[in-house]
DNA sequence: AGCACA
């Protein structure tokens, strides 16, 4: 068995990812594509020499995290199949919640052998914000008001391509590929490198566009930042 | 493959 005998839990445990990829990145990315199944309370990447290429993703539901772990494995991310199982632990962040959390002290000398292992290249990394973190309020769809239709006169009559508006600044196409590329139709993302926080996603065509729309609408890749879909201008 | 939260 793949998951072999692993208990559920409201934490997924990721491996299998492009190393590549910098720890913020792929805690933003992990959260804005697993936030589709559920609440997320927290994101866990480390790029220690043990830790890298996997990740934590802590549901606040074990329903979102067996959802999570039977509809994307395998799911290609940054060009790597992840693999996903239950965490074999509670995290911290729920442990914490729920009042039986213990600082872990002597539980092993992994704290003073990661002190002793900070490197300059690595701390610009390990102290970055955490922007995924502790924040608990995404959804997919249904609950989100669309961002802000503003920038646009009229509403655009529905075609194939979608417009973007509200992402946060450091959203990469990759991300949105992510997101997008799981509906049918997806053609290609167009970044504005001009013009950070708006996207144009196209599709085969507007039935497929509006699939999309309904489907991501008020997606949040961060909690400040629901995105508002629109049809693009022709 | 590798299960942490600093």
């Amino acid at each position: 068995m793949l998951s072999g005998d692993i208990p559920p839990n409201q934490t997924i445990y990721v491996r299998n990812l492009n190393e590549k990829v910098k720890k913020e990145e792929l805690k933003r990315s992990l959260y804005a594509l697993f936030s589709q199944f559920g609440r997320i309370s927290d994101v866990v990447a480390l790029k220690t020499p043990k830790l890298r290429g996997q990740a934590w993703v802590v549901f606040s539901e074990i329903t979102a995290a067996s959802a999570a772990v039977r509809q994307m494995q395998s799911f290609p991310f940054y060009d790597k199949p992840m693999r996903i199982q239950y965490a074999k632990t509670k995290s911290d962040c729920i442990a914490k919640a729920d009042g039986t959390y213990v600082p872990r002290e002597k539980k092993k000398k992994q704290e003073e052998k990661a002190e002793k292992r900070r490197k300059a290249e690595n701390e610009a990394e390990q102290t970055a914000t955490n922007v995924v973190q502790n924040n608990g309020t995404n959804n997919a769809s249904h609950t989100s008001r669309p961002g802000k239709p503003g920038a646009q006169e009229g509403a655009a009559s529905p075609n194939s391509i979608l417009f973007i508006q509200n992402l946060p600044h450091e959203t990469t196409s990759m991300m949105l590929q992510m997101l997008f590329q799981q509906y049918p139709g997806f053609k290609e993302v167009r970044m504005v490198e001009a013009k950070p926080g708006i996207s144009f996603v196209e599709y085969a065509d507007e039935i497929q566009a509006s699939i999309a729309m309904q489907a991501l609408q008020g997606f949040k890749i961060t909690p400040q930042n629901p995105m508002g879909i629109t049809y693009a201008k022709k």
